[in-house]
DNA sequence: TGTAAAATTGCTGTTTTTTGCAATATATTT
DNA sequence: AAATATATTGCAAAAAACAGCAATTTTACA
C-alpha cells in the first residue's frame, strides 16, 4: 500500500467519524502505530486534519473559528469583561448570561483558568466549548429567537435547582431608581431566575446604559453584588451609583 | 513498445485504480522498473498524474483539495437530508441530534413548515433558530466539547421527560448484525435516551458508513424505523437491510 | 542506404525515503 | 503518586530513487 493511499484512507476515516484513535486506524490499515502517526502528523502539518493525544479529529470538529462579527462598541466590552475575569478562581461555578458583553467575557476566558460555567446563550456556549479547562452545561428550554437564549418555564425550573458562586448578567437598562428593567417581560423572568440562582450577582453593563429604564423591572440595584462598567470606579459619572452598596469596578 | 504507448497504457492504469506500484507496472509492461520510473516521471512533469514514492496516484485522487468546504460528502447528506424533509407535517414534534447530516436536515427545513423541534446540538440550535417556524427547545446538560451537543444525566432526564412524533438520529456505524455503534460510552447513553423520547426513530446515514462497526452499541436495526441513505432505495447494497423490518428511503 | 547524433533502455553502485522496533520521555488516568 | 497510555527519539533494515554509464535502438540527413 502506497502512503498516499494510506494518508487518504486516514482523511477519509477522520472525516467520516469526525475522530479516530490511532490504533484503531494502524489496526485497520494493517502498519504500525508509528507510522499512523507519522502519516497524522503530516497530514495535521498540511492542515488536512488535526492532531490530537491518541488520534485525530476532522477539522469541522475542531476549527470552530468564531466569525467575529460587528459587535457596537466592542472595545468597551473587552474592558469590561478583562475585569470580570479578574473576580474569578480557579474552580469557581459561574452563570454566563447572554448578551454581547457577556460573550466577550466567555471570550476572554484565559484557557487555563479551570471553572465550571453554566449558561443559557447559545453564542456563549460555543465560546465556552473552545475553553479547554472550562466544562460548560447549558441550561435548556425553549429557545428565543432574537436573542439565542433559552427561556420559559423549564428554563426556570431548571434554574431553580442550582446556586453558582457568580453570575454575570447583562441588562437592557440600569438606573439608581428603577434598577435593571428590560423591554421584554419573558427576558425578566429569566433574568430573576438566573439572579436567584447565585450567590453573588455581577452586572455588567456599558456605561451608556447608565440612568435609563424600560418597562419591565428585574430587580432592584441593591440586589446586584458588583457593577463593571468599562469606566474607572472613581468616574464622575458613576457617582449617583456609590451610596447603593454596591462593589464597582 | 512504444514509449508513447506504454505511458499511455499507465495513464490508463492510474485513472482505473487511481493508484499503482511501480513495480507492478513494470512487469504488466514487460520493462525495467527504471523505464517505467523514468516514465512516471515525465508523465508527472507533464501534470498527467502524481508521482509518489513507490508509485503514481491520480490527480483527483491526490489532488484532496484542502478547504474545499467543512463537510465531508456534503452532496451526500443533502441528498438523505431532503429525503427527511419529506417526512414532516405541519405541526410535527420532532427531535433532531448532532452530526453533519442532522445539521443538513436543519439547514433544509422548508421556511413554511411549522414545527416544534428539540434538540441537544448546539449547532442545530443555531439553524434551527433561522426558521421563522420552528419553535425550538434546547435540551440542557453537560456540553461535549468535540460534538457540541448536551449530554450526562440531566439530559436524559429531560429526554425521559418528552415524546416526539420522529427523532432524527445519526449514528457512526452501522451493521445488520451489530446494529447502531459508536465510539463513545456517552453518546451511546444518550442516543437511547433520545430513541426512547420518540415514537419513531429515523436514522441519517450515508452508505459509506453501512457495515462498519465500534465499540459500543446504541440499539439493534429493528428498533429504527426509517433508514434514509443517499442511495436509492433499491440499491444493492441496500438488500442486507431489506428483511429487517426497516422502511428504507 | 549509410552513418553519426540523439534518444532510449537496462545495469551498477550510492543515496534517500520509508518503516518498524526499542528505549526514553511525556501525558493522562486512577 | 502510581499505573497506564501515548509521544518522541535514535537506529537499522528494506525499499525506492537517483546518477552515471554502456549497450541498443531510433532518428536525421547527406
Amino acid at each position: 500500500m502506497l502512503k498516499e493511499e494510506r494518508q487518504h484512507s486516514i482523511l477519509n476515516e477522520v472525516e467520516l467519524h469526525n475522530r479516530v484513535l490511532l490504533t484503531d486506524l494502524a489496526e485497520k490499515l494493517e502498519v504500525s502505530i508509528d507510522t499512523v502517526r507519522r502519516d497524522v502528523k503530516e497530514l495535521d502539518a498540511e492542515n488536512l486534519l488535526v492532531k490530537v493525544h491518541g488520534g485525530a479529529v476532522s477539522l469541522g470538529f475542531a476549527n470552530h473559528s468564531p466569525q467575529q462579527s460587528n459587535v457596537y462598541a466592542q472595545d468597551k466590552k473587552i474592558a469590561i469583561a478583562k475585569k470580570a475575569v479578574g473576580l474569578l478562581k480557579n474552580n469557581s461555578v459561574v452563570l454566563i448570561d447572554g448578551g454581547t458583553t457577556c460573550l466577550e467575557l466567555a471570550r476572554l476566558l484565559p484557557v487555563n483558568l479551570k471553572l465550571t460555567c453554566f449558561t443559557l446563550s447559545l453564542p456563549v456556549a460555543m465560546e465556552l466549548l473552545r475553553k479547554p479547562n472550562v466544562e460548560t452545561i447549558f441550561i435548556g428550554g425553549t429557545l428565543s429567537k432574537g436573542s439565542q437564549i433559552a427561556m420559559g418555564s423549564s428554563t426556570i425550573n431548571a434554574l431553580s435547582q442550582i446556586k453558582v458562586d457568580y453570575s454575570f448578567i447583562g441588562t437592557g437598562y440600569v438606573d439608581t431608581e428603577f434598577g435593571l428593567t428590560e423591554f421584554d417581560w419573558d427576558v425578566v423572568q429569566t433574568k430573576k431566575a438566573v439572579i436567584n440562582a447565585s450567590k453573588k450577582a455581577v452586572l455588567l453593563c456599558i456605561s451608556e446604559k447608565l440612568n435609563s429604564q424600560h418597562r419591565f423591572k428585574t430587580c432592584d440595584l441593591n440586589i446586584i453584588n458588583t457593577m463593571i462598567t468599562e469606566l474607572e470606579p472613581w468616574d464622575s459619572k458613576l457617582d449617583a451609583f456609590k451610596n447603593l452598596n454596591i462593589q464597582i469596578l
